[in-house]
DNA sequence: CGACTCTTTGAGTGACCTCAATGACGGTGG
DNA sequence: CCACCGTCATTGAGGTCACTCAAAGAGTCG
């Protein structure tokens, strides 16, 4: 790095912040990895040269890849909010990457914790989107819709909308299978699937999960990705009201996205 | 509403703003579009009652829905730090939303521009994401695989690592295969199909697209999730730094995650 | 010059798709 | 109260896209 410029309305604090950035630099050789999966999540990486790429290894041995990362593009954002990292990330050629503490991100944001739970809670989101988009490349139907309806049962407990293992849900298989990518007519084959097995009990618009730990075993379910707890830094600030139309639950956590 | 407790460390400020928050509620039926694509981007919605969902129309006359909203949920942060939305959002069933501005949230952020900007750009990156999911959900080989070299076309081009439409790739096509959920034989199979149209030449690790445009244009690719400026609240935010062994571009622009 | 990785090509299989028809349920109006 | 309708779910038949297995070609590295 020669040099550093900056546009717009940073403060000196900012400044000087960016520029500690660029200190530790650190050189990569091919293949090597910069953490594993539910390693302790504790810095972001700024990829300088080579490239990058973020994976997930799956029970099944294969792979799912996330997102290659180029010289310019931050490694590590996804992690932010949680203690552990919920992908791995490795070089792919070799490569030279700057290091920094989501302390130092944490000062940029010190002024405001609820800025902080924003961000926190915006990442926490995404990590939703991104186990879909690992189901969708790399899991078979049944599959799919096993992990859509156990995160949802999950979801639902945790706002006190599950009672007796069954819930209530609004969504027409067709819908259903526009969010897995199937047709409508696989969903249903998939439902009767799992029906047989006596995972999953359809009636209408209500759905009974007789063995949800059944079912979460089938597809190897990792639950921390939505409902691990915030690291001790951001902890905190969970948005707790009392909905007027909310069906006798405990509070409202508000989860972003 | 009856109440609104907080655990932790917030200000005033923060206190006053949640409260404020909870003043326009809105009540939806069922169907009721909160957005549509490409509608001016500018507030959150939190869901009180009800069921929502985010979806994408396709240009293949399908759909892919993003993501399913329950009470307690955000709605909107997906589209924070770009000016349009990137998906449309409609309610399932009847129920109520309560919406606030980005601008009520930007005064959180108020102190600190950087910190703006790094959530931004981290919602930034998630767009990328969402853009994967939805060719893993609903499309084919081809057009996962077209789109994907253009995707890392532009993002090449932005750091100055294109030249004369070709660049440097140093992903085996079993790596594409796991980012694109398909076996690394078909991943083979399928540039043969894009070479022998004419779109993609491929010699070992350099990739030359000779018709950009045409490639775009077989994917309908919408560039705005990589390229628009951000929304004047939060621009001139790029850290542009020249890294010592970058290829003579003109500057590198810090894209999270 | 081998050993290795990566890519290509062929053959056969299977998962999921489309098209189509039927069934179940709920709402509406006569 | 019942006939009608629309939506959603189910089931069958046949097709296709992408998979696995397998073998051979092409570069690269030591």
């Amino acid at each position: 790095m020669r040099g550093l410029s900056l546009q717009g309305v940073l403060t000196p604090e900012d400044k000087a912040l960016l520029l500690s950035l660029q200190l530790n630099t650190r050189r990569m050789s091919a293949g090597e990895v910069l953490w594993h999966e539910d390693a302790d999540a504790d810095l972001f990486c700024v990829v300088k040269e080579g490239w990058a790429y973020s994976y997930r290894n799956l029970e099944n041995g294969s792979k799912q890849i996330l997102k290659f990362y180029l010289p310019g593009d931050i490694i590590g954002m996804r992690d932010f909010g949680f203690s552990r990292r919920l992908a791995g990330v490795a070089m792919i050629n070799e490569g030279v990457v700057c290091p920094f503490s989501y302390q130092q991100l944490l000062e940029l944001f010190g002024s405001s914790a609820l800025a902080v739970g924003i961000m926190a809670t915006a990442v926490r989101q995404q990590a939703l989107l991104t186990e879909r988009l690992v189901y969708l490349g790399r899991h078979a139907a049944h599959e799919r819709l096993a992990h859509f309806l156990y995160e949802l049962y999950l979801r639902l407990k945790r706002i006190g909308a599950v009672e007796d293992n069954g819930f209530f849900i609004p969504i027409s298989q067709e819908q259903m299978g526009d969010a897995l990518g199937l047709s409508p007519v696989h969903v249903s084959r998939t439902f009767t699937i799992l029906r047989k097995e006596g995972l999953v009990v359809r009636h209408r618009q209500h759905i009974t999960l007789p063995n949800p730990e059944a079912l979460a075993q089938l597809i190897k379910f990792d639950a921390s990705y939505i409902d691990e707890s915030l690291p001790s830094a951001l902890s905190e600030l969970s948005i707790v009201s009392r909905a007027s139309g909310n069906r006798r639950g405990p509070g409202m956590r508000t989860t972003a996205d």
